[in-house]
DNA sequence: CCTTGAACCTGCGGGC
DNA sequence: TGCCCGCAGGTTCAAG
């Protein structure tokens, strides 16, 4: 479900209400998500302190006094939702962390395609999930150089190029098609094939769909909300995502409008009179 | 190395 | 109403 921006929204969330609480204690509900939650969950975060949330890529990282991190990936369906007091866990209430201020965390993942692990704080980018990602497309990492020169001899379509995590973390289904819509580039072109002036619209137009996507505290479709449970709104925005056949906008054909492909076993919205 | 497709899960809406 | 199908913000792994 979430992409960077909606994994953003849940850190900054996260952050203003969590920043200097101290957990008290953890109830594992199942023993694995995606991949087995540690046994070791509660003895190792119960008395600690969180001292800062990050990300990385679509990982958030709560990082804890005594020199452990809280990674946590919320799959397709996962939701971190805070809230005040001991609430009876609901439905596919997976993990509830619970802080000595009366504060409880709720991991929630129907699908459980998420995932949480600890890990050594100071040895985080080695860890087997992390240690692949490529550079953080709002950092100076991602240039259209840098792009321009992974994408050399790439036989596959760019839409799937950009959702690699390897060449650049944070873009989705979503923001794949946004992305190239706004860099007027057709999704199916084989990522070899952009110019270089091509990548030079590519990597401002991630960066501008992504930040205002953060700026409208995200897309909720479905499942997705932020920490305090309040929707998104950048789904009011989508040029081009879930709008087969409307006219994408300012666009003057008057035939067939956006079109829905599959790439990759995933939907693809593009405009085939403004992407070439 | 690269590319493709399946697999992991649950829930929802549409068609019959 | 019930059943079956396709579909959904992701990632990993096996196979070719």
């Amino acid at each position: 479900m979430p992409e960077l921006p909606e994994v953003e929204t849940i850190c900054r969330g996260l952050a203003k209400a969590l920043i200097g609480k101290t957990f008290c204690r953890v109830t594992r509900r199942r023993k694995d998500l995606r991949f087995p939650i540690p046994a070791r969950l509660d003895k190792e975060v119960a008395g600690r302190t969180i001292l800062s949330i990050t990300r990385r890529a679509k990982y958030i990282m709560l990082h804890l006094e005594g020199g452990m991190t809280l990674l946590l990936h919320l799959g397709m369906s996962g939701r971190l939702v805070l809230e005040r007091g001991h609430k009876t866990p609901e439905k596919h209430d997976h993990i509830l962390f619970y802080t000595s201020c009366g504060q409880c965390l709720r991991f929630n993942d129907p699908r459980r395609f998420g995932m949480v692990d600890l890990y050594a704080t100071d040895k985080l980018e080695q860890h087997r999930l992390l240690r692949h990602l490529g550079p953080e497309p709002l950092q100076k990492g991602f240039s259209p150089r840098i792009l321009h020169s992974a994408l050399q001899g790439k036989k596959q379509a760019i839409k799937l190029a950009l959702m690699d995590q390897r060449l650049v973390v944070g873009v989705g289904n979503i923001y794949a098609s946004e992305a190239l819509f706004l860099a007027r580039i057709n999704p199916a072109r084989d990522a070899g094939s952009l110019s270089h002036a091509e990548c030079a619209r590519l990597v401002p137009a991630i960066r501008r769909v992504l930040r205002k996507a953060i700026a409208a505290g995200g897309s909720s479709l479905r499942d997705y909300v932020q920490a305090d449970g309040a929707l998104g709104h950048f789904q009011n925005s989508f040029a081009v995502y879930g709008r087969t056949g409307e006219r994408c906008r300012g666009c003057t054909c008057k035939t067939g409008g956006i079109r829905r492909i599959v790439q990759g076993g995933r939907a693809t919205f593009y405009c085939p009179h403004r992407q070439k």
